[in-house]
DNA sequence: CAATCGTCGGAATGCGCTTTCCGACGTTCT
DNA sequence: AGAACGTCGGAAAGCGCATTCCGACGATTG
């Protein structure tokens, strides 16, 4: 007993290798190579069921690094998103690695939390691994110096044949899945105007984050275009704790006629509910809230959140087959959102 | 302009090599290497500087793939979990993805949506990989054929020099960090207790997952220790389905005298809680409801849920570290829930 | 039946990198 | 001053695999 205690630890077996399979079956590396690994040339039957078995007797598995490498091109993609965390990417996430899954490609991945340095190094890291294709989810940031850098980087990875795609604003010169940030907005704008509301609120995000700031406009000019006042805009984080604070601020402030508030996503729309729930503010009695993206874990909130869905699962893995896809150009694909209303709108009479 | 587009496409470069770098520098490959990719040996100043600039300047990008195959050893884990949209899971794979990058380590990623011969695939596609360590979150089932071949493919792995760890049950023999499920879940039956409740029921999710299977036992054993009846235990779904399904049924079937209601994780609180707003069951006026988990996108929820708090990023995080670790034998770290007692919940007089 | 062709197995080369081994040179010690 | 040693640059041998090229063999054809 104690024998075998110590025999498993420091097993360690060596690796093995094509060339024990080659050797078990008695054939050459290279039929075993040609059996085992997809080639387009044909082996015997008889030499071919040899290998295999010896393969499965042995517990073979393929080196996929000196595969990669003998062959200059993998089966690995890399992923880069803000964080697991928030369900936005979590959805995008998922549908890559779907379609990745299909595509016969394992993904890599990492999380920037925002953080334009390391989304930098991440893609730095990818182009490293020689990855097949990167995809950039995660908004985009308006500062020039980094986005130069990024282009750079992204250039030089293109120009070794790696593939790009990104979710979200076309500023890299890549192939783009791009949300209607601006239509949804304004459509959300005008179906909220609909139900009778006059004067709004924005819980707006961060100024520099561009889906942020999309959303914004294109929720401001529709009402502008509707002939209504321009909404009270409170900037802030993007994430639940800067939705909780603006919708705070704006409470502390006084509401004064805003009947409506939109939040620019749905997890910024979670914190400004609880804000006004601590706050004693009726939703949809006294306030009406309106979020983006509708996340379904998101779905059971009370009230249900009014929101403008967005096909994120599917935005992920259109970004994959873009980036793979051959083709000359650079395309940029808009994915419609649509308005969803539900109970935390009410009319407004 | 033409020109431009068309240069622009299938511009396609050769990729840079160590040995381009070289011999720009003026240096052997040898020399190149020990500068750029971390060696013990030392390097004279100029030599190094002349390297590090032509690197610079040709836009040099390591290629991992080759580095691999010669050291023979990754700097890459890879991570299987059930799905990237179940917060659960995201939650556990962000504090592994955050350990990892602390060691400097790159995550490869893999989801099997509960399917246990993609759980079986995904290991398989992770050792061709060559990855240094493989992190196993998910609940085990407890086919035992499954477990079997699962423990098959992963003594292969570490005999090879692999690492594994697992988050959940300890059946696969390998590391574990093991939430403590059924002393959670009697924790949480004590609290309940202390509230005045007596009569249960437990939406209890699939009787052959473990996980699902210890909460409930927990949950049962402490009731009896109490004195107290055994609760009405329903099946279904670990799922927000599941558990609106379950809560359903149990409405239908009558409530007669239960007062509380056990949900074993948060996600199928939730589907409860909207199972009982549709049945006008008033949470927690006429009921009180219970999960398991408190999953962070959840705490928004109303009325705020009775849950047992478990540190997920945490566990992913040790998960990593245990893997990671030189140590004689197999390790399970226990990890302690803590009740957190919500509004979910009410005094039962 | 010889010439031609197609099929299939094997030896050898190379993918990009690390690392061992050698050798050249400069220091230090006796 | 010579031996012993340490330091650092380079040549070359792999790491595990794919693939090209070659050659052997059998089948087809005129």
């Amino acid at each position: 007993m104690l024998a075998k205690a110590l025999s498993t630890v420091g097993a360690e077996t060596e690796l093995i290798t094509l060339a024990d399979v080659a050797r078990h079956a008695g054939v050459s590396l290279a039929t075993a190579s040609r059996v085992l690994n997809g080639s387009s040339r044909q082996v015997g039957a008889a030499l071919r069921e040899r290998v295999e078995r010896a393969a499965a007797e042995l517990g073979y598995e393929t080196d996929v690094t000196a595969q990669t490498l003998a062959r200059g091109s993998s089966k690995v993609i890399g992923l880069v998103v803000h964080a697991l965390t928030d369900p936005y990417f979590a959805a995008l996430a998922e549908g890559a690695m779907r379609a990745a899954d299909r595509h016969g490609l394992t993904v890599m991945i990492g999380a920037t939390h925002r953080d334009p340095q390391r989304e930098l190094a991440l893609v730095s890291t990818l182009r490293a691994q020689r990855v097949q294709a990167i995809l950039l989810a995660g908004s985009r940031t308006t500062d020039t110096e980094v986005v130069d850098r990024m282009r750079a980087e992204l250039t030089r990875y293109r120009e070794a044949g790696g593939r790009v795609a990104c979710v979200g604003q076309d500023l890299l010169g890549v192939d783009t899945v791009a949300p209607a940030n601006r239509a949804g907005a304004a459509a959300l704008a005008r179906a909220l105007a609909d139900l009778g509301h006059r004067r709004f609120a924005v819980l707006a995000g961060p100024p520099e984050l561009v889906t942020a700031a999309d959303r914004v406009e294109g929720f401001t000019s529709a009402l502008t275009e509707l002939g209504l006042p321009a909404p009270r805009v409170l900037p802030g984080g993007f994430d639940r704790h800067g939705g909780h604070a603006a919708a705070t601020a704006l409470v502390d402030a006084g509401l004064d006629d805003v009947t409506c508030v939109f939040a620019v996503n749905d997890v910024m729309a979670v914190g400004a509910l609880a804000a006004f729930r601590e706050r004693g503010v009726d939703v949809p009695g006294d306030l009406s809230v309106a979020g983006f993206d509708d996340i379904a874990t998101l779905r059971d909130l009370v009230p249900p959140l009014t929101t403008v869905r967005l096909p994120l699962a599917e935005m992920g893995a259109r970004a994959l087959d873009l980036a793979l896809s051959e083709k000359p150009g650079v395309v940029t694909e808009v994915v419609a959102g649509e308005v969803v209303l539900r109970a935390s709108t009410a009319l407004n009479v």
